[in-house]
RNA sequence: CGAGCUGGCCGGGCGGCCGCGUGACCGGGGAACCGGUCCCGAGGAAGGUCCGGGCUCCACAGGGCAAGGUGGUGGGCAACACCCACCCGGGGUGACCCGCGGGAACGUGCCACAGAGAACAGACCGCCUCCGGUCCUCCGGGACCGGCGGUGAGGGUGAAACGGUGGUGUAAGAGACCACCAGCGUCCCGGGUGACCGGGACGGCUAGGCAAACCCCACCAGGAGCAAGAUCAAGAGGGUGGCUCCGCGCGAGCGGGACCACCUGCGUGAGCGUUCGAGGGCGGCCCGCCCGAGUUCGCGGGUAGAUCGCCAGAGACCGCCGGCGACGGUGGUCCUAGAUGGAUGGUCGCCCCUCGCCGCAAGGCGAGGACAGAACCCGGCCUACAGGCCAGCUCGUCCC
C-alpha cells in the first residue's frame, strides 16, 4: 500500500490533474500526470480512478489493491510535487498484475518530462 | 446396497519476501510527527435495502376527511411481515412438503377463449304433447315436413353449466316429491386455553370463483435518517519550532521554498430580538395553530476543515436447569474490524480437490477452484453460491 504522505485525498488535487496533466493510455488503464513548472517540496502523490464500469466492487477493490502495490514501487521516481492519476479501464478487471505493470510503465514514460536530475 | 426426505456445519491450508489500518507499549520531540516491538484486522450471505428495533434530531393544540401495514389459533421475542407448536385445506406409498389461510347466503365490479347459454342462467342438437300438410297402413297407428309450445334428464363446449345415486311421478321431464349420501344454516351434547374436532336433532332442498378489484371487520403505526446529530473551529499577516526539498560552503552551517503545530494580533458577519411580510411547516387536504426568505433598527462570534458519534453488544463460546419446541433462567470463560479517495493486501513456493493430455506404472505437464467486499449497530426475510462434511429419518431390494 502506500504511504500516508503520497496519497492524494483531496478531490480538487484529482480534477487538477486530470484536466491540466499530461495523459497516456494503454489496454487497461489511463494515467493522468501532472509535474509543477517550479520546484516543489510535497512528495509526489498518486490517486486511483476506477469506476463502476470495471465490475462490481470486488473487482473494483481488487484493481485498486494491485495497482496501489505496482505504484507504491514506482511514486518514488516522480518528479516532487507531480500528481498522479490512474483511471481503470474495463479491461483492467482480467488483468494480471504483471500486465498492469507493464501497461503502467508504458503509460508513465510516455508522460514524464525530461526527469529532473538527469537533464542537467 | 439403491433411491429419497429433513436439520446442522464448513466454504481452501501452510510458509518466505514486501506492505496497509486501529490500538497498546518503548524511544526522540514542547507539539505535529518520526522510529521500533506487539495485539487485532471482511461474510454466510458483509449483497438486495424488503420488514422490525436500538440510537439521534424534529414534531408532540385540537377537530374533520383521505390514506398505509398486518390477517387461522396459541406461544416466543426488545419488536416484526420473523421463529416455534398446533388447526384447516392440498400433494406424496412414506420420511415429509406446500398454502398471499378474516369476510363473497351486505352492496358495486370482473370472469378471456370455446360454447346455444357464464350469474335475476341458457333451447344449438336432442326428447315430448298439440295443430296443419303429404305419404304409407295389417285401420291400432307410423314416417317425413312446417308451426304454437313444454323440457335443463341426454349430446356437445368449457377451469367452471346451478348437488350425486336410486325411486315416485309425467306427454316428455324437473328436489315437483321421497330415501340415502355429500354440502350449507340453526340449535343441543361432549373434548380442547383456542383455531377446531367428534356426535345428535331440525330446516330449506343447493348456495360458482376473484377481496394481491373496490369494499366491510379486527388489530398496529408521528416524521426523517449517522450526509442523523454534537463539539471545536475559516482565511490570510507576523513570530517560533518540527519535517522535507533546492542552492551555496571542505565543513559546523547559512539562505530560500512547500507542508504541519503553537503563539500573537488583524478581520469577512453566522446567529438573536424587533417592524412590515412573499411563502413554508404541523406525515396528505381543510379549519385552526406555528414558523418565516427579504426588510427597518438594535445586540453581537462561524458554512468548505477537524474531533466525537464509532464499536462491550438484545455480545461470543462452554456447561447445568425448565420447556415438545421457538426460547427462558443460571454459572463460568473471553474481548472479537472500525476505514473516511476509504485498511483488512501484493507476489512467489509447497500441499489439497476437480478436469484434460502423456505414461504399463510410479508419476509428469497444463487449466480451473464458487457467490461475493463491512461503512452507525443489532434481529429477521429474500436473493446468489464451485465443492465438501456430519446427524437423524423414510421407501425398495437382499442377507442373518
Amino acid at each position: 500500500m502506500l504511504p500516508r504522505a503520497h496519497r492524494l485525498t483531496d478531490g480538487r488535487g484529482f480534477t487538477h490533474a486530470v484536466r491540466r496533466g499530461r495523459r497516456a493510455g494503454g489496454r487497461h488503464l489511463v494515467v493522468h500526470l501532472w509535474e509543477p513548472a517550479d520546484h516543489s517540496e510535497v512528495p509526489a502523490r498518486a490517486g486511483l480512478v476506477v469506476s463502476k464500469a470495471v465490475g462490481p466492487a470486488v473487482v473494483r477493490t481488487r484493481v485498486k489493491r494491485r495497482l496501489r502495490h505496482l505504484l507504491r514501487d514506482r511514486v518514488g521516481m516522480l518528479r516532487t510535487g507531480s500528481i498522479l492519476v490512474v483511471r481503470a479501464l474495463p479491461p483492467a478487471a482480467e488483468a494480471s498484475s504483471q500486465a498492469l505493470g507493464a501497461d503502467l510503465d508504458r503509460a508513465l514514460s510516455r508522460c514524464t518530462t525530461t526527469p529532473a536530475g538527469a537533464s542537467a
